[in-house]
DNA sequence: TTATGGATTAGCT
DNA sequence: GCTAATCCATAAA
């Protein structure tokens, strides 16, 4: 990942996290153009006093009915109405019995699709978010928000609390910011923990970053 | 009403 | 590297 010589959000410091909301045309199109230029982008969660800010470095697209290992792909239900919704609005899923996963819907209002966040590289608030994974502040940085389930532990998202809620309102105790920063390289490969349609190329990294889950970082 | 399996993770070996 | 844990949303009945 490229370091912006300006780069003002140290690790484990409170300076809140510049640049603005990006607007829902930036979601109204295909997952697959979506999908890449998330990367780079900073999700923003504020919890109570604290402002969680983390780097997006590896996501998922999901499409509609021709992905079967798309939500979408069953038709709209109750569950996934957001991903058939407008473009720009969280939806958020627990799967396993554990775990919740955070996507982003994209596309105009009926038509499905959404990006599965699947990784982050801490910025702001790691302490908290620490706090949050119920793991010792210290431990192992690269597991704190490295996996759709630890990043949405990380940042406290629910499907109660979030699911719908708009991505785009810098207002919204969650949202998704842009300062500027673009990844120097981004890789295409298969998606990850899926058994249908898993070699369908819709998973997207920031090339070399460390903190891109499973093992294949790929380095440049 | 009941049965099934999953866009995962932590904790072992 | 391998597996148990764990429960909600579906689909079948």
């Amino acid at each position: 990942m490229k370091r912006s010589p300006s780069s003002s959000i140290p690790c484990g410091g409170n300076p809140l996290p510049t640049g603005s909301a990006l607007s829902r045309p930036f979601y109204n199109r295909d997952p697959r153009d979506v999908g890449p230029d998330l990367l780079g982008k900073i999700l923003i969660r504020k919890q109570g006093r604290e402002t969680l800010a983390a780097r997006i470095v590896e996501v998922e697209a999901y499409l509609g009915a021709e992905d079967p290992a798309a939500h979408a792909s069953i038709g709209k239900t109750s569950r996934n109405a957001v991903l058939f919704g407008s473009p720009g609005y969280a939806y958020v899923y627990f799967i396993y019995g554990n775990h919740y996963c955070l996507n982003v819907s994209c596309l105009p209002d009926g038509m499905p699709g959404g990006i599965l966040f699947r990784a982050l590289e801490p910025l702001a608030g790691i302490r908290e978010m620490f706090k949050l994974r119920g793991v010792e502040n210290g431990a192992d940085l690269r597991r704190l928000t490295s996996g759709p389930g630890r990043l949405a532990a990380a940042f406290a998202i629910t499907r109660e609390r979030d699911n719908g809620k708009d991505l785009t309102d810098a207002r919204s105790d969650l949202y998704i910011a842009d300062d500027g920063m673009r990844p120097s390289r981004v890789l295409t490969t298969k998606r990850i923990g899926i058994t249908k349609a898993a070699d369908m190329p819709l998973r997207y990294i920031v090339a070399g970053n460390r903190f891109v889950s499973g093992k294949l970082a790929e380095r440049p």
